[in-house]
DNA sequence: ATAATAAATGACACAGTGTCATAATAATGG
DNA sequence: CCATTATTATGACACTGTGTCATTTATTAT
């Protein structure tokens, strides 16, 4: 998290970083990101830059960590409208695919998610565990053939849609991405061998 | 792939930079990489380095094509002796945490794993291709619902192994991650929902 | 032995890093 | 109001790393 001294900024200096931060990590990942490119464009001094941050990957999290928080309030409701997690897995890939291709920050999630780590999640943070928390405890599952294996359903409908999410932002034509996916949820489902 | 100067060089040589290599990458990504690293540890001049390879990427690439070449190999005989892509992921599976756990660099391909684009696969590099050319080529069909899914079914399972596979190398229990795999592959086969 | 080809070298100019002593600015209170 | 204290801003500094390239060294072929 950004430092205190970043906090107490006015409000127009924090959007200038940020935005000159957004650019920077539009145009590559946080590990090729320079730091000059940002401050330069920001205006501010270098050494500025680590008053107000502990590194370039805090202030990444920072940045994403706001629009997790807003997904996982959308998600959480989801669950608990109806219980059914597969629906809501579905939501959650089309929320996110909203965010990304909806505005001005589109080419900054592409970036960011095209740069995840192996074994990073879509949402990061703690926002993560919280929606997890919140599907094992409020999904509905009197269908399933057993109830135990819920978080295993939910590390592999995480798998599924982490991968399908990448490759709809980084794809060209994610129409035909989405009937993908919206079958492989129906073969987790039904299973795909005949009985 | 290395230039032809690489290959020239006497074995020995050649053994001494791709161990030296060996270890830079086992410390960090191929990004934190340094080629300053390499050089020193493997008693060659800086300038040798670019000689011999186009970038750090490149020499990475070329240490684990390699890897891949042979689990390719072993994977298409695989899914030619039954057509059960189910076994043959599964074979995959255990193929690739064998190359990780068995041996010396097992530090190295955690690292690489670990540090993989989100898009990139397990495999890289055209063996990628070949071995999925392989599986829909010699997949049986035959007890499926549907045929024509059979790609989105391999993306699908390699969503999951692909995951699981870096949890696995990532964890430090990684006995009933498998437990958990083999289960996953069961609902893809046979659904979680009652009929 | 000599010319031609291939391989090796490290200095060079450049870009970026994180730190830190110092300067500028703001806030506080007597 | 000024003096003191606290907060914020600055950029020079020492460092590590980058890719290039003219030059030197070694090898090969004739």
């Amino acid at each position: 998290m950004p430092k205190q001294t970043f906090q107490n900024l006015p409000e127009d200096k924090k959007k200038k970083i940020l935005e000159a931060a957004k650019n920077e990590f539009s145009r590559v990942s946080v590990t090729e990101a320079s730091i000059n490119n940002i401050v330069t464009n920001a205006g501010i001094a270098r050494g500025s830059f680590y008053q107000y941050f502990e590194s370039k990957e805090d202030l990444l999290l920072f940045m994403v960590s706001e629009a997790s928080q807003k997904v996982k309030q959308l998600v959480e409701k989801k669950i608990k409208e109806k219980g059914d997690i597969f629906e809501t897995f579905i939501f959650f890939y089309d929320k996110i695919i909203k965010t990304c291709k909806d505005n001005k920050d589109k080419k900054f999630y592409k970036t960011v998610f095209a740069n995840l780590r192996a074994n990073d999640n879509i949402i990061l943070g703690k926002a993560k565990e919280e929606i997890y928390d919140s599907l094992l405890k409020n999904t509905d599952t009197s269908q399933f053939k057993n109830k135990d294996d819920l978080n295993i359903l939910i590390d592999m409908l995480n798998a599924i849609t982490r991968w399908t999410i990448i490759q709809t932002v980084t794809s060209n034509n994610p129409t035909d991405i989405r009937a993908k996916y919206i079958k492989q949820i129906e073969y987790v489902k039904m299973g795909i061998l005949k009985n």
